[in-house]
DNA sequence: TTATCTCTACGAATAACTTCGTAAATTTTG
DNA sequence: CAAAATTTACGAAGTTATTCGTAGAGATAA
């Protein structure tokens, strides 16, 4: 119902999100059932109705789009992953690293979270980005 | 026998540390007046006691201590920039990255938003990583 | 064909975050 | 000193996000 552009997804769409992005088009069930497998014990379960209100907000706010196909809705996002990733950095960027990407990426990688492989994955990307310019 | 551990700030709890982490510890007019001089023109001014209940909050959070100085209270973080710069990217690597820290970096570095001297920086930082392994 | 099950729509409660007004104490100014 | 200004504490309103209960429409099973 809203011309606006889409805002950013809260944390709980964002859990949504990346069940559709990663699955693609499904039903409110198997996206409720997917985040209730995956959570952790002792968080509590997540109400079928829950996860449908939120899919039907999001709807709303332009985050999803849906088909009806023999009788049951089928959902999927109306963004790109890639697209909201971009989003969500640039605004952590701002909140938390002075709107340095720099900073931002450093801290990343300290995190220590990244295997050999992957450093030479960025690395390439540097070099692409520094022949292009 | 736990310690209750400091919350993650919320995005207005990160603007007055930022403010805090970049000026040393203030007291809440300055860091009222310092967050009204950085907003944009259309954005409504933030009331001082706004800022004050804020403050106040994140004392009783443990994100802030404060010590008074001559009748005047004095904030200060007590909470590095460092560690909450890695609380924050932690869970957006989680919420929108699927856990993975290199793709993050990897759309950061898409992002256009940096120079080279920083791309150099960062190809510094991979090889002192990669050597240090 | 009832009873049961599953699904959608929607209202509403609860929780978290943000914002401010007011009162009281203290300090500064005329 | 008295008036004005500043500061702090705190309640509470306003806003957004999260969670769920219930009702009704179909579909399915007994």
């Amino acid at each position: 119902m809203n011309e606006r552009m889409t805002p950013v997804p809260t944390d709980s769409e964002l859990d949504i999100l990346q069940v559709l992005w990663q699955s693609g088009p499904q039903t409110v069930r198997f996206v409720n059932e997917f985040l209730n497998k995956k959570r952790s014990a002792e968080d509590k379960e997540i109400g079928y109705t829950t996860t449908l209100k939120f899919m039907q907000i999001m709807l709303d706010k332009g985050l999803l789009e849906r088909e009806i196909i023999e009788r049951s809705h089928i959902y999927k996002p109306s963004v790109s992953e890639e697209q909201t990733q971009s989003q969500v950095l640039r605004g952590v960027m701002d909140a938390a690293f002075r709107g340095s990407a720099t900073s931002l990426v450093l801290r990343a990688l300290g995190s220590g979270k990244t295997t050999p492989e992957e450093l030479d994955k960025i690395k390439a990307l540097i070099d692409e980005i520094e022949k292009n310019r």
